[in-house]
DNA sequence: CTGTGTGCAAACTCTTTGCATAAGT
DNA sequence: ACTTATGCAAAGAGTTTGCACACAG
């Protein structure tokens, strides 16, 4: 079973039912809801809030909580991936492929890396492995007067 | 002049004085105790309440505001390098040179990761300058069956 | 003495949880 | 029908802040 186009790839509107199921999930109007906005328009990065907001401008309404609770349903199935920046929030990213992210520290906003390699690059110390490598590149305005 | 020697090298509980005041930082009781903690045992990696209880411990009173305030500010003036995990914690530590971490997901713990070397591999968008690479390396207990 | 740091408690942000209601299969 | 999800509001963790008092230079 291939479980693998869950990134990269906008899946149009009809998809959404079928890719809930075939991460046995139930396919609740909520889910459905925030799946479509999640996975409908490529790569995304939000946290909990911003999905929420988006959503009931969509007319898509789930509580806060709810947006919670399914995005992490969705981590957990690895629909999505998630990693936590400054501040403690939690960002959730559509691309759940091996890559590392901009961070831009004036706006906040989330960047993928593409083409950022790393794996195989840390030897995990004697009975652990590598669960999952999180790589986030702090970026600021350039404003030095050197030349 | 040359701020350099912050890290791996344990700095002697006579020198912690001078050391903040190198940083233009008021020799307060709690700042010279909790440089103390920070700075006499080598690397380490802390949380403001794990500070604040082992700073209790020691009979070195201060709260854990300002504990955090502390931080924050030897964050700030470069004496110690801050970073999060999962879970919203923010992690100081005292090695400010450029290194990844090792987390062990079972326990909790920190470990930097020696040799880890990344610099220069990302190339920062037109305007910005890389402020920061945090790396991440997130470990389980090896447990799977197979070979 | 004067300005800055500290302590306390309250405020704040982000996230999770308990329980009654609603919806999915 | 039976199970599972949702919504709300309240609780929870981690961190910051405002203000009176204390301390360093």
């Amino acid at each position: 079973m291939n479980l693998e186009q869950t990134s990269m790839t906008p899946i149009s509107t009809l998809q959404i039912r079928p890719l809930l199921e075939r991460y046995g999930l139930r396919a609740t109007r909520q889910r459905l809801g925030l799946a479509k906005l999640l996975f409908s328009k490529g790569d995304r990065h939000v946290t909990a809030d911003v999905l929420a907001t988006e959503a009931h401008g969509a007319r898509i309404f789930a509580s806060l909580a709810t947006v919670y609770n399914v995005l992490n349903l969705f981590a957990e199935v690895g629909l999505v991936r998630s990693f936590t920046v400054e501040g403690g929030k939690t960002v959730f990213d559509t691309n759940t492929t091996e890559h590392c992210h901009f961070y831009f520290e004036d706006s906040g906003e989330i960047q993928d890396i593409v083409g950022g390699k790393f794996a195989g690059q840390f030897a995990p110390p004697e009975g652990y492995e590598i669960a999952k490598v999180d790589v986030v590149v702090r970026l600021q305005r350039k404003q030095d007067a050197r030349a």
